[in-house]
DNA sequence: GAAGCTATGTCATGATGCTGACATGAGTCA
DNA sequence: TGACTCATGTCAGCATCATGACATAGCTTC
């Protein structure tokens, strides 16, 4: 069978490495959060809301750049095992201003620490100096393509 | 409603900032090729296909680091519409050998330069040796989460 | 007050990708 | 030769996430 190794011109793109770079990094965080019983998602969104609490569930869609529907779902999970308390009636409007519960915070915890080494892990062979330039390059790789002009 | 700017702690994290990177180019990427009547894995397929003429629907699979069975689907898609020619019986194995058409080849061609067009607008905020740098550092980035130890 | 607009939560549906499983072909070794 | 292993193509089922649609609550405007 002929040996993949010779990866080709690919590597040399950075649309491409760039992909691998996120795909890699999810399947690490996957790998993390899983004995703790969390997806990314799910861990995100516990995340966004420990550092923002009382964000309702669209809030919580759109600063995780997902739609409502899958955020709901992503609630649901975490409401029906008692990390996130939701109240049944809303209190103005119908958003449902979502709380992190004390089971909730501490899972948060472990994960944060989690995904934290993972990130760590990813980014030690780089110096500080490097990983402050990969940041803001990549943040301006973001804006040159989002059309906010 | 609480404006969403107040961004939070967030944008400091590498691994959040690397998954809008390569979310925003997957969505320009889309955005370019929609045009075309292609999708991201089509093009990648067809880009892989014709660096690399003759390759198994398994070895493409790896080559794109999905499963056989997306790259299947992604294959009969192709091939339906005429991009792409499978043999219909095995001249080794079971391995059916893909290879380009003249309408495939041409409809690479135009894919290939509205992503390479992608690609230059993500990195025209970057100097040369940054581009340089922002590959080599994610190509480390990959390696690091890889367990390839 | 009535009409219209916007935002929210939720349901149904579809697209996409994966895991599991199976049969087939080729090479390996007793 | 026959059993065993491995890789391949393909089918079925499941998970995830998105789009489309709908009813409801609040604000705005006349």
């Amino acid at each position: 069978m002929s040996q993949v190794e010779q990866v080709g011109p690919l590597d040399k793109a950075v649309g491409y490495t760039l992909k691998r770079a996120a795909t890699a990094l999810r399947t690490a965080m996957d790998a993390a959060l899983q004995p703790l019983g969390l997806t990314v998602p799910q861990y995100s969104c516990l995340e966004v809301l420990s550092q923002r609490p009382g964000l309702s569930n669209a809030e919580l869609a759109r600063a995780v750049f997902v739609t409502r529907q899958s955020m709901n779902l992503v609630l649901r999970g975490l409401q029906d095992r008692g990390l996130v308390t939701r109240p049944t009636t809303a209190p103005h409007g119908r958003a449902l201003p979502t709380s992190l519960t004390a089971d909730g915070d501490e899972h948060l915890r472990a994960a944060s620490a989690a995904v934290r080494a993972v990130e760590k892990r990813m980014l030690a062979p780089l110096s500080a100096s490097r990983q402050d330039r990969l940041l803001h390059d990549l943040t301006a790789c973001v804006d040159a393509l989002t059309p906010e002009d």
